[in-house]
DNA sequence: AAGTGGTCTAGACCACTCG
DNA sequence: GAGTGGTCTAGACCACTTG
């Protein structure tokens, strides 16, 4: 290993990432020792306490823990990295590597029942785009996903839109509705018989119910989105911080 | 402000809950400057580097955040914006205003499992402190969480800690060990027949089981917890940020 | 006793912001 | 130009773990 004193990159930030990509090579494994403060400031002729600073950087990062007289060890929770992080559908799938289709279930312009008008902040009348699906990915179905669009952000996309493509991907490229952050709500609930068919699982099976509200920089909300995730084949895995 | 050498508290812990104090109390609002490292080091005749240590501390809290040629600020948001904050139930039950009981299950040392053994990094042979306990809100049973702490780092938990009292603020208070953040995976099932019992629920209920690994400052796992919550009073809400 | 990380010092140079 | 945080050095003492 070694570090390139002339350049702007921080010493530090050099070092963090060598070790990375030797823990993502499996140079080091889970629970290996990384090298203590004092080999890496001998080896490679920095100070002490920039060598620390690099191995508290991927204590912070989660990748590795430190104890006090033994030394520092690579994690053993890879997981830490997706941290929730806000994906569609389509995205979150494709990232697995697995195939997606959709069946589309209903695409049309309604009037929206008063939770969602009140979630997207709709004048009266307003209507929304109603677009309601089968997700499924290697053919295995996972959730049926109603997602509502007020029909002002969206001028015409019965028309300009596959509904059986990722919908994020056309909000971003045809309509330049870039969206950056949702809340969510999840509850424990059981499959009716008319979600159990959809699904293919046992009525009453355990099932994940979704509600989220998507907003944009500006931070009007863009989409509301109710949907039913088969519990056999869901999870939702999160990353929590203490406040102070 | 004043700092206490002699203690066995650290200079920069010292002055970081000095710090969180005056924040706490709104002596320092919401984008407010904190002190600057020279202030803090010429204020209290500390070096910079222990000054710099107390700011850097509050901005991995979240509870700050520095700008280069600026200052360090109060955030705005206390909460952590892109993720859950992490509460005990007590903490959590405590803040809306209901009243915790817990009736306590099991409170002894046991043998890790090996999903246990993995996620606390434990040395084979090595013992945990296991805590079982119903959860209730204003008498209504919500959970039944199972904890589990390394043994080494609560010597001697079962003499002096009360079971049914609140386990986070014990931990923080008599064994200084200071939880910051947690990963936690959520699933959809149903209660078993001695959960419906003792949830008072019917069977087959819906309920939420979630596996939480909670870890330290250093990144060290200290806390395990397998726990199932009634799915009729309890909603799992969070906060998605889209990745750039 | 040797090695580890945790804390602390007293300096240094830099890039950046602002008046 | 004065003040800020970002990085870095070369020491130091400590508590802890392991052989």
């Amino acid at each position: 290993m070694r570090v390139d004193r002339n350049s702007v990159v921080p010493l530090y930030y050099q070092i963090q990432q060598r070790l990375l990509e030797r823990i993502n090579s499996g140079d080091f494994k889970s629970g290996d020792p990384l090298p203590s403060e004092m080999e890496l400031s001998d080896n490679l002729s920095i100070s002490r306490m920039t060598a620390r600073q690099a191995l508290k950087s991927l204590c912070q990062l989660g990748v590795a823990y430190s104890l006090r007289g033994k030394g520092t060890f690579v994690s053993r929770n890879k997981l830490a990295k997706d941290s929730r992080q806000l994906f569609s559908f389509s995205e979150e799938m494709n990232a697995r590597g697995a195939k997606v289709q959709s069946k589309v279930l209903l695409f049309r312009i309604v009037s929206p029942d008063t939770e969602i008008a009140e979630a997207l902040h709709l004048e009266p009348g307003s209507s929304v785009v109603q677009l309601r699906r089968i997700r499924c990915a290697d053919s295995v179905p996972f959730c049926i996903e109603t997602t509502h669009l007020p029909e002002r952000l969206v001028p015409d996309i019965l028309k300009t839109y596959d509904p059986a493509t990722s919908l994020y991907h056309t909000l971003d490229e045809s309509f330049s509705i870039h969206i950056v952050s949702a809340n969510e709500v999840a509850e424990a609930s059981v499959a009716s018989g008319a979600e159990s068919r959809l699904l293919r699982i046992k009525p009453k099976a355990p099932v994940f119910r979704f509600v989220r509200t998507a907003f944009l920089d500006t931070g009007e909300p863009a989409e509301f989105v109710r949907s039913v995730y088969r519990g056999d084949r869901c999870k939702v895995v999160s990353r929590l911080v203490r406040p102070v």
